[in-house]
DNA sequence: AATAGCGCTCGTTATATTTGAGTGCTAATA
DNA sequence: TATTAGCACTCAAATATAACGAGCGCTATT
């Protein structure tokens, strides 16, 4: 009996909680208790919705900005929230079809359709949209070619079996003879090898080469360092998205936010913390333990090959964003990108 | 005698006009007569100063934001200044020593080269810089490679004589033979060829094929189409820098320069104007006639692979820039890459 | 336990006042 | 005739004052 008391309190005081935080989502102003029952089809007095805002607040769902203002979400009452939202609602039909179409004219290059898909996240979310490229450990070789292109330089060729394509010129100066035996060495040495191994391969089959071959040895170490200059790559898109968040002045935070889009390995950083999850996830304000953050939202989904986590998508937005329309967009999107990489 | 006297009045002039330009760049306020004499050592009253500066506000070289405020340079006097700065300064050999420094680890890729360039520029300048890839219409095509990926995808390669490496994956199905021999006549026919050209040509040739070739045929057209992906690139650094540029507030200036940045086709549209002078250019805010670009200058340089010019760099900075400094580090780095395409 | 009522707080907005930088003009001066 | 000193005037910006009202917390009531 009283199981069911708490449990009907419970609901009253997340109602409320949620009523300010879409609220607060509208309008960016703290939320009244007159606003809440008004909008909110709540059928209490003020003074009791106000008696209920105070205890959320005591329990730190909610703050104030000052002492007659209304109430406005903390981190921790986003997240409260956030974590209520359990199932992912589908898309509206329509939204849906429309992403499809974006996907529709698709390439056969992988980049392209990260980049599209970047901007597709950015598009439907009106934030910043972006896609991490599939890890490079979780990326094998599954083709390299060497290309003479004049007299001392190659041109090697990089094909991995995500479908990325990478090349580096390096000063290397072989005959054909020697480039074809070199050629194969690496094929037969590096295929189906992870890109983050491929190097310390190298090393340990390099052995097999005679004395006499000291041309060929040093030109495989010359190659070893295009496997260094391959880091997790990023799209990003909308930045200038981020000056539309920001209701007016809050200069600074513009300012940081748009010196943070500048720098992708910070970005990188705080998504991968999202990557072994797996699935959807969401990180709120300080929960980045970034300063840059503190009043954005990011929202991120892990995608797949069919068989294993291989990268990350999602967006950047305000902190009172719709979390239950960016759940859903993140989620889809990601969905139709795991599709287009099982079907190709 | 007339003439000397002339002469002396409008040097005066030129001084108070300098002086106010060179003022406002530093402190961005409205410069008054009395700080004129004080900090550039000009021996008038401040009474005759103001009446030689509402002569030149008569002649269109300064305004006045109110009746009680000192002056601001106009669009015009900034260009009668710029114009007046004949020769460019060399700059500080140390500054000089620097940009040698960072151009020291070269890379063997162009387009490394190109971004480190950009970032050097706009590093030097704390604004933003950029340079223009070298104009697909100079690009010849040095060699063409076709790489089979899978049963029916073929990896297009191509290299250009500047240097620049393309790919893009199509889907044709040739055997190895044919692959040969398709690769051949590309080869044949488009060694040398501006990438402009290079549809026109294949369409032009394809007809030595024979009827029975007809997989050769729909491949060679297929083919075609990586050269209408091809668009010319460019490099940006430092948008970010675009924040520290607008002393506090102007929101909307910031906002609309952002979104430029964002959106690289407008910036090739405006410096591919400067492309054919050749050689040192600046553009002084509606100089430009983008509105987006009212309170900025874009100071570019050509640069050419010894022969002639092939692309452009610059930098894009507030109106009140320090034009002299600015004029030189463009000249100068686009120097530095000149000296680089020679000798590689 | 829920609500009505009331006084209090404090940010916001509006209005008035002061300040001072810098002008334009006129009359004196070299 | 060109320059300068002097002074009244203008107007943005800073400062001060007042009025407003949204929304709270608290207490007494139902």
């Amino acid at each position: 009996m009283r199981q069911v008391a708490v449990s009907v309190i419970k609901e009253r005081k997340n109602k409320i909680l949620s009523a300010v935080i879409n609220q607060y989502a509208k309008t960016a102003k703290p939320v009244g208790s007159d606003v809440v029952i008004d909008s909110y089809n709540i059928k209490l007095s003020p003074a009791t919705v106000r008696n209920l805002m105070a205890e959320l607040e005591e329990e730190g769902f909610l703050t104030h900005p000052h002492t007659s203002a209304g109430r406005i979400p903390t981190d921790k009452g986003y997240r409260a929230y956030v974590d209520s939202i359990m199932e992912i609602q589908d898309m509206a039909i329509e939204e849906e079809e429309r992403i499809k179409q974006e996907y529709a004219q698709k390439s056969r290059e992988i980049e392209s359709v990260l980049s599209k898909t970047s901007k597709i996240l950015s598009g439907f979310s009106q934030y910043t949209g972006f896609v991490m490229a599939p890890k490079i450990k979780y990326n094998a070789i599954k083709t390299i070619e060497l290309l003479p292109v004049s007299q001392d330089e190659v041109l090697i060729i990089l094909i991995t079996n995500a479908g990325m394509v990478k090349h580096k010129r390096v000063g290397i100066s072989l005959n054909q003879q020697q480039l074809t035996r070199l050629r194969n060495f690496l094929n037969d040495n590096l295929r189906e090898v992870s890109l983050a191994d491929a190097s310390a391969r190298i090393a340990q089959e390099i052995k097999s080469f005679k004395q006499n071959e000291e041309e060929l040895l040093s030109a495989a170490e010359e190659i070893c360092d295009i496997f260094y200059d391959i880091r997790d790559d990023i799209y990003i898109d909308g930045a200038s998205n981020a000056m539309a968040i920001s209701d007016e002045n809050d200069f600074d935070a513009i300012k940081s936010l748009i010196r943070f889009n500048e720098d992708k390995n910070k970005l990188i950083e705080i998504i991968n913390r999202d990557f072994d999850s797996g699935g959807i996830s969401v990180q709120i304000g300080s929960e980045s333990s970034l300063d840059e953050l503190k009043d954005l939202s990011i929202v991120t989904n892990a995608y797949n090959d069919g068989d294993r986590a291989i990268g990350v998508l999602g967006i950047i937005g305000p902190k009172r964003m719709e979390y239950d329309k960016m759940l859903s967009l993140v989620s889809s999107i990601s969905k139709a990108l795991n599709e287009f990489l099982k079907n190709r």
